[in-house]
DNA sequence: ATGGTCGATAGTCGA
């Protein structure tokens, strides 16, 4: 089973620019999307449907704003969006879907960098998500946890992990987080294969970064350690092009 | 990087 995250920075521009097609060609099984930045009736699902998908979608209350979605050709035996508190869940950043014994969990984590009211906002969450994983877990012992994170974990993680010391993404806080998440037993499974350097999955749009490879990895495929041995293989699609950020992949025999 | 780039919106804001 290949499962596909990919924020899109809005998937109306970006099927504009061919995601469609890139879908097709590349015939994940579940493609998890964040950052759609669009209400329900102002997405074409019909596309989707058209390759044999279903789509289950979560948008945020303001408009062009947040956004995830679920887009998959198996068919879950259950879906849930949201978090059950209105306080995370008008933000449109999580939906679930079980398959079998299986759950996966898609996350837009919330972005600190437009002030610290919202990186306050981050902090909470993560503290909140953490709790709520754990307890789903109870009952759900088998997850996968992918989307945009927000955040570089480890200075192999980012291409200037000393100029980005106290910028949002990259602060000690934000990376102890990381490592607290960690040791409640999930995996990040990108790097059980790659211990590369200069594998990054969002650049910003200014400076060029992207063609000078200045980017960030804060897109992840996270697995419970019980998942480990089904894994086949993890990685980063740097070449697709249709967002700030690239796809990436999780190949797992579930 | 005291401005630079995008997407969605019609507030300029958020990333």
């Amino acid at each position: 089973m290949k499962i596909y995250s990919y924020n899109l920075n809005g998937i109306r521009a970006a099927m504009k620019k061919g995601l469609i097609d890139w879908v097709k060609n590349e015939n994940p099984d579940i493609l998890c999307v964040q950052e759609t930045k669009a209400q329900e009736d102002q997405i074409d699902s019909k596309s989707f449907e058209e390759l044999g998908y279903s789509t289950y979608w979560h948008s945020a209350k303001k408009k062009g704003y947040s956004g995830v979605g679920i887009i998959t050709k198996p068919q879950p035996e259950n879906v849930v969006k949201g978090v059950g508190n209105p306080f995370y869940d008008d933000e449109g950043r999580v939906v679930r879907a079980d398959y079998g014994e299986v759950t996966l969990i898609n996350v837009y984590h919330p972005s600190g960098t437009s002030g610290q009211e919202r990186q306050d906002f981050k902090m909470q969450w993560l503290e909140f998500f953490l709790n709520w994983v754990e307890e789903l877990r109870k009952e759900r012992p088998y997850l996968i946890i992918t989307g945009d994170l927000n955040i570089a974990h480890k200075e192999i993680d980012i291409h200037d992990p000393i100029g980005n010391a106290k910028n949002s993404g990259f602060l000690p806080e934000e990376r102890a987080w990381v490592d607290k998440f960690l040791s409640h037993g999930y995996v990040d499974t990108f790097r059980l294969f790659h211990t590369e350097r200069q594998r990054y999955s969002w650049w910003t749009y200014r400076f060029k970064a992207r063609e000078k490879n200045k980017g960030w990895r804060i897109d992840y495929f996270f697995v419970t350690e019980n998942l480990v041995e089904k894994v086949r293989d993890a990685d980063i699609l740097e070449n697709v092009v249709h967002s700030d950020h690239c796809p990436i992949m999780l190949d797992i025999d579930i």
